[in-house]
Formats: structure tokens, sequence, C-alpha cells
RNA sequence: GGUCCUGUAGAGCAGUCGGUUAGCUCGUCACCCUGUCAAGGUGAAGGUCGCGGGUUCAAGUCCCGUCAGGACCGCCA
């Protein structure tokens, strides 16, 4: 090792000892007589004293001009410090730093390779465009909080590793280069010289190798897996991500939940220090989504959302004559002025809604506003109690169609919860959300699946699913912290009979399913045990232990919204050599007959 | 595919009603400085105001287009 210590681990017991550090240079402080500055690795800082006379700071290669001796240190320089660890004069520790009782008294400075003026300040700014972050990654994971970021994640990854070993799960790894599956989101294509026209695709999810592991007898199985989806980005979305991938055979639900569980409370308590209250709660998704207008409810805080359909069943406001009508209060919101309640309307119609109807309850308890104006006498007195709202409030209402205006009332919750200060940044709320829908209708009438067309329905929903499909419940789960979905999953069907029922509700024909998973439902016909599972993500979820802003501040190389990398530059084009190897241009003989002439 | 926000020196930002030489902080460079820890002092360099077009006597500022970044809707089983 070029070093004997490493920076942020000297104390005072090692006062006297001669030592040789290497790192980087953080701060400097330059005295002219005397410099300080700070030397960085990856353990921490510790401050060197370097005196002016001493001639100490050279040039590894003794060439470039720089002339020797002198304090020519910039920030970010690598070097390398040889000195001695002594006691700092009193008076002159800072208490803030570890090493801080101490300082290394250099004898030479070793300059192992310099830094040219950088582009963005390692050490301070926090305020830098994510941009010019990603294009010099290398020197963002040098912050302090970068730093740390990857670090959790790499400590969280150790510890899922722990975790699921002792859970007897095996750790495999599945296929990035697969089969194309029209299902679900866009793919990532690959082209496949060997066979100009043809195309892997990169796996959405290990979904379908997993499920064969379980007929394989793996029994238990999990996979730190990348994903692909090429599909566009949010602040919690990359195009390529990563997922706890992890599967189960002969369990019912609560045996994956207690596998999700155990997962959770042991990445919280030893990278977090909290310690999760289990089992956790369980919601159904029918009461998530009226109570709080979403299927990822943030339960850090109340104002939950009052259902007033039948409250205003014989209204004579029109707006309120729809199959729902509901609400949601924003404390004291009444003393908005006419301005912030206007901006309110934008911020719904920014949401696709018509506006955002609301009520002021005056300091007498009187109804005003623009609803206020529109409902009867009984309607008006009735209201604050009905929905729970105190003088000073603001009462905002969604009417229209139930799971539309359930949304909007439940993004308003949170940008109440969040314009009041009613979010406690420092609690945690777990919880499972359950019961999902097994189907949804499509625009043209139709039903797809909700989940994905392998998810068992609920053992009560067996034998009638297929004749009610609105109202079939499925065996899936989601799992929530802070109104983020950390994961998700289902028991799967392993009968092919009820798999067939669903294709058939789903409008699947047999030669279409045969053709798209048809290695999984011959798979099937050997013996399939009954399986289950469930994938968390995992940058979502280090983002949450590591209390960042968005995923991006939790991956090592993050691409930016365009899907483009600023640092290495890509997507780009590629050569007409590289495109004729590939076989991009190659059409399928079927698609477009060869020319005879 | 849609809506909105942003784009001014290496970084972060200001720039009024369209009007003189586009400012501030940090960083960089030079010099001074022997106890700082966001060191301090003096001075200097550094700008195609994202790009293109338009309106105007005059555009960083107004209009149109475009590109880039970000947030959201659609989308993401």
């Amino acid at each position: 090792m070029i070093r004997t210590h490493e920076a942020g681990t000297l104390r005072g017991a090692h006062a006297g000892e001669r030592v040789v550090l290497a790192g980087w240079v953080a701060r400097r402080r330059d005295h002219g007589g005397v410099m300080f500055f700070d030397l960085r690795d990856a353990s921490g800082v510790v401050q060197v004293v370097s005196r002016g006379d001493d001639e100490s700071v050279h040039s590894a290669g003794g060439t470039g001009g720089r002339p020797p001796g002198g304090h020519s240190l910039r920030a970010e320089f690598c070097v390398k410090v040889t000195g001695e660890v002594r006691q700092r004069p009193a008076g002159n520790e800072n208490p803030e730093l570890p090493t801080g009782a101490v300082e290394v008294v250099a004898e030479a400075v070793e300059v192992l390779s310099e830094a040219e003026p950088l582009p963005f300040p390692v050490e301070g700014g926090t305020d830098i465009s994510e941009e010019v972050r990603i294009k010099y990654r290398y020197l963002d994971i040098r912050r302090e909080e970068m730093a740390r970021n990857l670090r959790i994640r790499s400590e969280a990854a150790y510890l899922l590793s722990d975790v699921m070993r002792e859970a007897g799960f095996v750790n495999l790894e599945t296929p990035y280069l697969t089969r194309s599956t029209p299902e679900g989101a866009r793919d990532f294509l690959v082209p496949v010289r060997l066979k100009p026209g043809s195309w892997y695709a990169l796996p959405q999810s290990p979904q379908l190798f997993k499920q064969l592991l379980m007929v394989g007898g793996m029994e238990r199985y999990y996979q730190l897996a990348r994903c692909f989806r090429d599909e566009d980005f949010r602040k919690d979305r990359q195009p390529e991500f990563t997922q706890i991938d992890l599967e189960m055979s002969f369990v019912s639900r609560d045996d994956v939940l207690a596998v999700g569980e155990a997962l959770v409370a042991t990445l919280w308590r030893e990278i977090a220090g909290y310690e999760v209250p289990l089992p956790l709660p369980r919601m159904t998704y029918a009461e998530a989504m009226s109570r709080f207008g979403s299927d990822k409810p943030d339960l850090r805080f109340g104002v939950e959302i009052s259902d007033l359909t039948a409250y205003f069943a014989n209204t004579g406001f029109r707006v309120f004559q729809a199959p729902y009508v509901g609400a949601v209060v924003m404390p004291g919101g009444g003393s908005q002025t006419r301005r912030e309640l206007d901006a309110w309307q934008d911020w719904a119609k920014s949401r696709g809604a018509r506006g955002l109807a609301y009520a002021l309850i005056g300091a007498d308890g009187s109804v005003s506003g623009p609803v206020g104006k529109n409902i009867s006498d009984a309607e008006r007195s009735g209201l604050a109690a009905a929905v729970n709202a105190s003088p000073g409030d603001c009462v905002f209402f969604a009417a229209g169609a139930a799971h539309a205006s359930q949304e909007l009332l439940g993004a308003a919750r949170l940008e109440i919860g969040a314009r009041c200060g009613l979010i406690d940044s420092t609690a945690w709320s777990f919880l499972w959300v359950v019961d999902f829908p097994m189907f949804e209708e499509t625009d043209e009438g139709g039903w797809t699946a909700i989940h994905h067309p392998f998810t068992s329905p609920l053992p009560e929903w067996a034998d009638k699913f297929a004749a009610e499909p609105g109202g079939a419940l499925a065996d899936a789960y989601d799992i929530v912290c802070n109104g983020t979905e950390l994961g998700g999953g289902s028991i799967r069907i392993h009968r092919q009979a009820m798999q067939q029922a669903v294709f058939d509700i789903i409008g699947l024909s047999a030669e279409e399913a045969q053709s798209q998973f048809g290695f999984l439902l011959d798979a099937f016909k050997y013996g399939p045990p009954p399986h289950g599972g469930m994938a968390f993500g995992w940058d979502r979820l280090i983002m949450l232990l590591a209390g960042a802003e968005s995923i991006r501040d939790v991956i090592a190389f993050p691409k930016a919204a365009s899907g483009a990398d600023p640092l290495t530059g890509a997507p780009t084009p590629i050569t007409a050599a590289q495109r004729k190897e590939a076989g991009i241009d190659a059409r399928p003989a079927q698609a477009t007959p060869p020319k005879t002439g």
C-alpha cells in the first residue's frame, strides 16, 4: 500500500506516529508561512499542516513546469503525505471533525496527480445542475452526499444477501438477452448478428424466468436484477433500474409478505436505525382509494377524503349530480387569497381535471366560495360536519367517475400535506396494500390485467372471476413506504385452466398465448408448484433509506431525462458497417418478400 | 404525444418599463499573510446572455421557431 493509515481514522492515540497518507486535497487554507489543507480519502478527512520553509511539496514526475517547493496545491490534487501525527496546539482543536483533535505535520507532500480547475465545487456547493454533475460523475461521487449514498447502497446489498441466504433463498441470474413480449412496457431491443432481422429484448423483469425456476424446484429464488423499460422518465424512473426479485414455492400470501417484512425490517434497522413495527398494517386497495385517493397512500399525515356521494344524492347542484362526489379539507386554507385559490384550478387542470371546486368555511362556520353559492341551505349547514372541517378551512371537491375523482382528491391531499407542512419528514410509514382488482377495462371495452396475466385471483374469487371480471380481486400486494411504492407481487396462477380463463378475459387467444408465453405454459404442464413472489424497486428503496430526492442520487451512473447519458454521450449513431453486421436493416422474409428483379 | 418551468463567465445566481461599459458570490490567476478549518487582504482575467429568425432607432429583456435540462400528464402489466 502507498499509505500506512486512512486519514479519517487518526485520533489522539496516534500522536507521535509517523504516517503516510494518500488522498485528495479537499480544502486549502494558505497563510503564506503555513498552509493547512484537509486531506480526504474514503475514510474521511484530516488536517495536514505544511510549513513554507520545508520545500515539502513536489511533483512525483519532477516535470511539468510546476516549481518545486511552495504551496502549489489546488483542490482535488491527488497527493501522498508523509508526516507525523500530533495533538493540535491548545485551542486549535476542531470539535466538528472526528479527527479534529490531531493534525499531520507534513515532512513531504508528493503530488501523485494534478487536477485542473474543477467544473463545479466538490466541497461545499450543493446546488449544481444535474446535467453537469452527471457529466462529471466521477467528481460528483467524490462529494460527501453521493459517496454516502453509494456506500449505503452497497451496505444494503450485503444486508439483503445475508437476509436472503439466511432464509434459504438461492441467488441466481436470469438472462439479459431474452424474448420480446408485447405485454407491458416497451422493450429495449438488441439486433442479432447471427440471425439478421431477429431481435433480442432486454428484460422488463425476470418474471417468467423466476416462475420457471419454481417449476424447476428451486423453491426459493432471489436476485438483484437489472430491468429495462423503454418508457418516459420521472424523477423516480430510469430506463434501466434494479429490483430485488424473489419468488417462493408452496406459499400463501402471508409467507411472501413475511419475507418482505423481514427484509425491510433488517434494512431499516441496520441502515436507518429504525425498528419497523411488524407485522405491517394491511389496507385493501378499495379502502386506500376511498380514504386516501391513492393505491400508495402516504400515512405520515391525516387529511382523509370524505365520500359525499350520499350527502349530495339529491342535490340541485348539477356539478354534484355525479356517480361520485368527494372532498378533502385543507386546514387553514380558508385564508388563501383569490390568486392562490385560482392556482389550485390551474393545478387541477394540469392534472387533466376540469378544475377543483371549493368552499370556504368562515370563522362563524358559514360556507362561502363557489360551491357554497350553489348548494342548498341544508347542504351548507351540514357540510363542515360532513367533511370534518373547522372554521377557517378550505374544502376541495371532486365529482365525476369515482376512480378519477378519488385520484384527484388524493393528489390534492398530497399537495395539501406538502403546502401545509403536515408531513413529518423524519417519520416512516409502511403498509401493505392488498386485494387489488384483477382487471380493468380498456378503452376498447375489453379487459386487461392490472398486475400481469399470471396473477392469481384471491381464493374466494377463483371460481367466479371469469363471470365477474369487473369485481374480481387479485391475490396481489404492494408494499408502500411514505407514499412511495417500494415493491409489489402476487400469488401466481399455476393451473392451466385458470390461466387460460385469464387469457380469455383479456382477449388473448390460445394461439397468441402459446406464441408469446408458450415456454411458460409448456412448463406448467409438468407439475408446477403453487408459487408467488414479489419485487422491490431497489433504487427507490435506497433513495428512501438514504433520504435522497431522486433515484439518480443513488445510482452511480444514471441517465438524464432524455434517456441520454451526459457522461459517455450515449446513445450514439453507429457506423454503416456496424448496421450491416448487426443486421439492423434486414427485413423478415414474411414481412417483405425478396425482390426478384 | 401533451402541459409547465429553466437556460446570462468554470459553478450558483441578479439584471427594473426594451435604453450608456451586463452585475453579485464562489472558484481561477497574481501578489501579501505563521494557526486556519467556508481562513483573510489587495488586484486581475474570465461573457456568442443556449441557438436561429422577427419586431424596434435600440433586444439579455418583447414575439416566433428550435435545442438542451428539469417537473408533471399520458405511458410505466
